[in-house]
DNA sequence: ACCCTTGTGTCACTTTGTGACATCAACTAT
DNA sequence: ATAGTTGATGTCACAAAGTGACACAAGGGT
């Protein structure tokens, strides 16, 4: 049991995302970020791997909850059921979120090295999502196919349910864009 | 006109990508790549904002083929041909670069950062197409659903074709995606 | 009391990235 | 041709991001 706990970590994302708020990203400093926490740089890496990771480690949280709600469920299921329910999960667990989320999505957009960890990270998910879906018992090169388009539609909904106040719920938007997917090819331009 | 024309960058890029394939990433400094292309490093800086950078540099000439080939024609189209046209045509394009884009994909798996890097590269490529899309006469909202799954399925087929030596093409590759991303919803798991 | 673990501090150092100014060859205009 | 301009590069100084090695101190268990 750690003798001075989890409480140092919390203090350095607080301060780096109000830091990063209301100075920019790029004019903080993890110096500034350290001192403002109370601890000296060296501790700021080593709790994040560099000063982009600050932003993301809380979302290593959710990773294991939806691996759980692919594996957890057996016999068979259609692609898009199983899809629905993962996804709607997933935005179900965000969605309170919504305030932290948007502030965070601000200092991210602002900096396009941001958007790039954002979705490495997700990236890493689609993975381990896809390794789920083949022990879930859907065929491999399919698997990779749902885990890309699943992550796709849920990037979507998520970054326009940030973007529009009052809107539809991140759960609702999700399950829109999968009931629509399917016609979406159809689509034809009108000129 | 330039004096020295662009030969700098070029020597700049091949030393950094032999740099990076032998001794790794992280082990190349900027300035022994620039020292080896007979350059300082601060000119490195000036033709890519970070070291990361140069090895992504040269695909900025495939965004206006991709844009172009969307806007080229007029009339209505169906949402699928026009996106087999459009991945067809960049597949077409780096198909005979393979052994090049392997190497470079080695360096790029071998770090999370620089998947960060490729996948923000194509995000922003994203966007333009969904403002291509938008005005070749699609709705807005399926635009964005369109560009999002066609650079998903892209992506999907590019690292798929680069890990599978004397396999299918790119291009075949892509053909075949857009042609069973229908199907594939209503594929059912095993277990 | 003793060790052992664990979070943190300190220090020195490399690497990345930038701003300001100097240089020098080639092109342009008179 | 002479002078001025332009553009790529070099030089220098410096801030900020990371890292490795070692020290220290508090708490827990034997």
């Amino acid at each position: 049991m750690p003798r001075w706990p989890e409480d140092s970590r919390r203090r350095l994302v607080d301060a780096a995302i109000s830091q990063f708020v209301d100075r920019g990203y790029a004019e903080s400093t993890v110096e500034n970020i350290a001192l403002a926490a109370g601890v000296t740089p060296r501790t700021f890496f080593r709790y994040f791997a560099d000063k982009e990771e600050v932003l993301f480690a809380d979302d290593d949280d959710l990773l294991p909850l939806l691996i759980g709600v692919i594996a957890e469920d057996t016999g068979p299921v259609r692609a898009d059921v199983q899809m629905r329910k993962a996804l709607g999960t997933l935005a179900a667990a965000v969605e309170s979120r919504r305030d932290l989320l948007k502030r965070r999505q601000r200092v991210i957009d602002s900096h396009i090295a941001l958007s790039g960890r954002e979705l490495a990270k997700q990236a890493r998910w689609q993975k381990d999502v896809t390794t789920a879906l083949i022990g879930r018992g859907f065929p491999p090169g399919q698997s990779e196919i749902l885990a890309a388009i699943g992550f796709a539609l849920f990037r979507q909904c998520l970054h326009a349910w940030l973007a529009d106040d009052g809107g539809p719920g991140l759960e609702a938007r999700v399950g829109d864009a999968l009931s629509g997917v399917r016609s979406v090819l159809d689509v034809r331009s009108s000129r």
